[in-house]
DNA sequence: AAAAACCCTTGAGTGGCTCCAAGGTCAACC
DNA sequence: GGTTGACCTTGGAGCCACTCAAGGGTTTTT
């Protein structure tokens, strides 16, 4: 059974991960990362973290929860640790994920008519020979228009980065 | 400078590569994840394709564009070579991609929302210390409520998959 | 003949975890 | 005193879909 922790504010991995919701393996890769600094030791070479690593794992799992990759929050961290930076960079920062979640929206959502359309291709009940999806999907392989799709997937212009 | 294939519908990795947009790496990859035939070889150990090796490609790369996993393109190119096999499946394959895309959309949705406000707490040109984002990012750390995120990171009720 | 372009294989790296094996530590119960 | 079981440790492998690099061989162009 989980005790809580003796003193106040200080606790054992497996503490933490219960309070944060977040995974021990999780949070000692974040360690191993450099992204949580590295907790005091029992005698015995347990893991001890105060009230400062708490805050420090909610942030991190805050700005994940926004999607930023950990190189980011990396940089965000630098920022706490250094209030007197520009502050414009962090504004650059969140322009740049709000930029990639727009674009990822954008792509997505065309995705999804795609699917919707090719969905409406076949219903269910016949064999696979017959199926108006698989027929589409092979039409492509012909360089053929198909409803899912509306340019080939052959011969993208010039995006290189199509997916993010 | 790139020649064409002599034999007609003949082509080396190079060919197949500029005919289609998938990159050499790529093709070499899905033939060695099993998901284009292993084509013949010159004598001097080059890949020789075939039409049938560009319809197979120009299938995966389909199905990619519609963000597929591999392992389901894997089991759609099952069903082009046993065209007898209930087209049941196949609906249901299509159907959990949809699924997929549009759970995916939802948290896009979301997330664009989140950061979109978090983006107003601040204006560039003063110091970190009076950043509005980074005191939001830092208040999520003590659990309090935030700008950009209408429910707290922390102890999330009991969804284990929030991203997929 | 030399240089450029093409091809081969193997192996490692990316992000963000997740899982596993093999073992050490600590409290409670019989 | 022994055993269970929960907890902790490390290191390494696995996931996806590529992507890159090293180090070599072959073909084509200059």
């Amino acid at each position: 059974m989980m005790v809580l922790s003796g003193k106040v504010g200080s606790m054992r991995i497996g503490e933490l991960s219960q309070v944060t919701g977040v995974d021990i393996e999780t949070i000692r890769y974040y360690e191993k990362v450099g992204l949580l600094l590295p907790p005091a030791r029992t005698p015995n070479g347990y893991r001890t973290y105060g009230p400062g690593h708490l805050e420090g794992l909610a942030f991190i799992r805050h700005c994940r929860a926004l999607d930023m990759p950990l190189a980011e929050i990396k940089r965000l961290l630098a920022f706490v640790a250094h209030p007197e930076a520009d502050c414009g960079d962090i504004n650059r920062l969140i322009d740049a994920q709000l930029a990639r979640v727009r674009a990822r929206l954008q792509s997505l959502r065309a995705l999804e008519k795609q699917l919707a359309a090719l969905r409406t291709r076949c219903d269910a009940g016949h064999v696979a020979a017959e199926c108006g999806i698989l027929h589409e999907l092979v039409a492509a392989a012909h360089g053929e228009a198909c409803a899912c799709h509306p340019v080939s997937p052959l011969l993208p212009p010039k995006n290189k980065a199509s997916r993010n």
